[in-house]
DNA sequence: CTTGACTAGTTTGATGTCGAGCTATATTTG
DNA sequence: CAAATATAGCTCGACATCAAACTAGTCAAG
């Protein structure tokens, strides 16, 4: 038995860590984001800014770990706002591409702008050489867990 | 301006990757625990094991950092299911004050057992020592954050 | 006292997420 | 080719959570 007592508390302390500095920061973003625009929503705007458009719906899913469901209604929602086109697959009819429309591109810089203040008033506060060294042991944790999904 | 650009994209990366772990590891959890309950019910019923009963929703609410209706909610989920009791506090009529029951307790412990084969599983695989030795710094990451908390 | 400000807990309505099952298209196999 | 299997996305029902408004009890100031 390799896992002692020990471990085990200090495992639980750590998710329970994680998990309290999820909902702080996502609550956070949360208030800072404009027109009511969900943290979920501005990641993905984000992800599709910086890291180019014409990902699947599925592609994302993975990529935020949520599930196809989820990424759906997303998605949908940021099509309602026009930030986003669905277009249909070229070379395969039961996918969908999405991309960026010029407002979703926009709003993406402006909700950028938003967070500023909020990061701004955290700086001095936070930690950053330490946060980023702690990257890859996130990282890390983050792989364990995604290929051991199915416990 | 003291954070740069570089910084600024490591900050995002680290909430992000934080939030990937808090999914996954609560995904996790809520499969291996027993008939339907969630893992924020079972934290509430360690916390209160672990730490003593008698405390009030309030505080309850504040050691998860949710909203006091997110745990008068849970806590009525428990209460339904006979986990724990609420009584009246003895010196103030707003309050009450939360008692584990015998089948709450006995429940605490069943459920510890049921997240046993999913942490043998990761056991070898997860870096005990370096998860320890990040629990200061998200510690510390964790009450800035709190402090900032009407940004 | 009594009034006004504060606090504990509840309620309400909206929303994000999950899991499971569904449809349509692709791919593989016999 | 036909049938079976797999995959992409959608739908549905359940539930956790939030924010904001509400109720009831406390406490302090005058």
């Amino acid at each position: 038995m390799t896992l002692d007592e020990e471990q085990r508390k200090a495992v639980f302390q750590f998710f329970n860590e994680i998990g309290i500095i999820q909902q702080l920061a996502s609550t956070m973003f949360n208030k800072c984001l404009p027109d009511g625009v969900h943290v979920s929503h501005f990641a993905v705007l984000n992800h599709l800014a910086r890291l180019g458009d014409g990902k699947t719906p599925l592609t994302l899913a993975e990529a935020f770990q949520v599930t196809k469901g989820t990424m759906t209604h997303t998605l949908s929602t940021l099509s309602k706002r026009s930030f986003i086109t669905l277009r249909p697959h070229a070379t395969d009819g039961r996918s969908k591409l999405v991309f960026l429309t010029a407002a979703g591109r926009e709003f993406q810089v402006r909700a950028v702008e938003s967070l500023g203040p909020a990061m701004a008033a955290l700086d001095g506060k936070l930690d950053y050489d330490r946060m980023i060294a702690m990257l890859p042991e996130l990282a890390k944790v983050r792989a364990v867990l995604d290929e051991n999904r199915d416990l």
